[in-house]
DNA sequence: CCCTGATTCGC
DNA sequence: GCGAATCAGG
């Protein structure tokens, strides 16, 4: 599952948004998922992008990110990051986004920091918490399993054996 | 040691 | 075109 990753229209158009963002290659990296700083940045000077935006004299620092640009990376990221397990366990998002089904299961005690897009780190789960076309929207930020974009707790939510499945029904919450 | 982007070069 | 390895630096 998961083929055709690569540089989609997409992928490029988002990356040439949050590289002009001012953000480092790496947050990009991980915001895209499936691939590293060095993609990013090979893309970016292939791209004929290098060299961080420059208002036009020299000092002049990066303005920080708007929110609607903060919410539609997090939109972004969940529609290419999210499909692996959600798309197992519920279903895609809708185009307007389809918010989860409430779980009326307790998932077990979490002491999660939560994190905004903006402190996400490669080795921080990319679970989302939340709507994303929320200013509150947040990633779970606990310390992820290496190798792995989730925590073990979310790991374990994530990749669920087909058959255990069906008798040990789970859902996906973003909880 | 954490991080940053830049460049090279085999694929 | 792509990106790992490497370089140079903060």
């Amino acid at each position: 599952m998961e083929a055709g990753l690569g540089w989609t229209d997409d992928r490029v158009a988002l990356l040439r948004r949050l590289w002009e963002d001012g953000q480092s290659a790496s947050k990009i990296a991980a915001q895209l998922g499936g691939v590293t700083r060095n993609a990013v940045i090979g893309k970016v000077h292939r791209l004929g992008l290098a060299g961080r935006a420059r208002g036009g004299e020299e000092g002049q620092v990066a303005a920080p990110p708007s929110k609607i640009v903060e919410i539609e990376t997090a939109i972004a990221v969940v529609e290419t990051q999210a499909p692996e397990p959600v798309a197992i366990l519920s279903h895609r998002p809708a185009p307007e986004f389809t918010p989860p089904v409430p779980a009326p299961e307790p998932v077990a005690l979490q002491v999660s920091q939560r994190v905004t897009i903006m402190d996400l780190r490669e080795s921080m789960c990319r679970w989302p918490l939340g709507d994303p076309t929320t200013p509150e929207f947040r990633f779970c930020g606990a310390r992820s399993i290496t190798g792995l974009p989730y925590c073990t707790h979310h790991a374990e939510i994530a990749y669920q054996p087909a058959t255990e499945r069906k008798r040990d029904r789970r859902v996906a919450s973003f909880r």
